[in-house]
DNA sequence: CATGGGTGTGACCGGTCGGTAACTATACGG
DNA sequence: CCGTATAGTTACCGACCGGTCACACCCATG
């Protein structure tokens, strides 16, 4: 007698169809934009409500109120569309980093915590996680292209928040850099795995801490 | 004039064939098991390297050398075996905190070093992160029976590793434990999206300061 | 030796995938 | 007003998906 010989017939690893999608197509009109800006726009939506794998071009095509054909004039393939909505998620955070440094000039330490406080709103305010994070992870291909323009970001990423670090005039501010990236990514996949209530819940208590320890004169006795 | 009018057809998000799989049919023999064991250790292992969605059961079911049909008469569906698989990993880490608690019983301080200095070593030993976190990222549709396994998990580690920074005496054992977890969380996430080099590589200086300022009478000045 | 449960085989199903072809409709700049 | 470029439409392709069927097989137990 063996186990598990139940629940038949789920299909719910199966991708979304163009139907289910299509009610959103008018939630956010996008006011004309070009059809290819609609579909990178569209695209990152869905990648990210759907996973990567979970939506298909036609899907997205519809979604952006196109059609496929002109999707695929666009863009050669959909790694080729998948690649530009990373690039285009990578721009966006870009933009948020000069955004900090305008809000807080000469002033490291604010620019830190604002950046932490920003991260923990982020935290609260989407439920799926660092899309870039979150392809790394769903496209296990190597070799892929996406896997260049992740590299690159999160690179770009480590760079400006140690370089924070740095004028914030902590010491070992590359530990401290690294201690807050992964706290940062760390919150927002285990938010994913369990929920709002789990140990994302301390993120921004956790980061405070961090700070604080590293802007003591020494940690260690 | 457009832009990223070219690489045509690349097909790197398609699914593994059973072609691509077989010749690693018998790099682990596992000396006939019964097929079912042998079909979920297979499917961990294959879901690991390729993701969920990106193996089909058909490959599973040939390079765990028996076929769709027996995978389908012990397992009603793939979401099915997707949940043992989990199943199967949660009962692998739980090993695992028993072990470690009979390696330093009566010093819960050398146990929580021992856990991080192990979750340093798979951290390092594996290249695919958490199969439990990797699978609440892929599989995005809510209500999929492998989230209520996600969550059971999580929350048992998230209770052991509580209940060890209380037994340390450390001060704030939930923010100590949900620090670690995020760390550990985003090191292995990060290390899938910005490599070895990334900041997972300072995991283990991270965690040691982290419990190094809990440990102080006091973080705040 | 029979019988019956677990296993293997191969064909098959409807559906979706990523991607393409051929043709039409629209917009805009000369 | 025409030519060109872009966008929309429809149908199609081969491949693969998750899942099922009927049937032969093996082998232990009675």
């Amino acid at each position: 007698m063996s186990r598990s010989l139940v629940s038949k017939n789920s299909k719910s690893v199966s991708n979304v169809k163009p139907a289910d999608v299509r009610p959103e197509k008018n939630d956010c009109p996008q006011l004309k934009l070009a059809p290819r800006d609609r579909i990178v726009s569209t695209a990152c939506e869905l990648f990210r409500q759907h996973g990567i794998r979970g939506i298909g071009v036609d899907a997205i095509a519809e979604a952006a109120d196109t059609n496929k054909m002109t999707l695929y004039r666009h863009f050669g393939s959909k790694d080729d569309l998948i690649c530009e909505t990373l690039r285009f998620k990578s721009e966006q955070a870009s933009a948020f980093w000069d955004e900090l440094e305008a809000q807080h000039p000469n002033d490291p330490l604010a620019r830190l915590h604002g950046w932490v406080k920003a991260r923990a709103q982020c935290l609260a305010d989407n439920q799926y996680g660092c899309d870039l994070a979150n392809a790394a992870v769903e496209l296990k291909e190597q070799g892929h292209p996406a896997h260049a323009v992740i590299e690159t970001f999160k690179l770009a990423q480590r760079r400006r928040l140690e370089a924070l670090c740095r004028d914030v005039g902590v010491s070992e501010p590359e530990l401290l850099s690294d201690t807050l990236s992964m706290l940062m990514e760390g919150a927002q996949v285990s938010k994913l795995a369990t929920g709002s209530e789990g140990p994302s819940m301390r993120f921004l208590r956790a980061c405070e801490a961090a700070i604080a320890s590293f802007c003591q004169p020494a940690a260690t006795p």
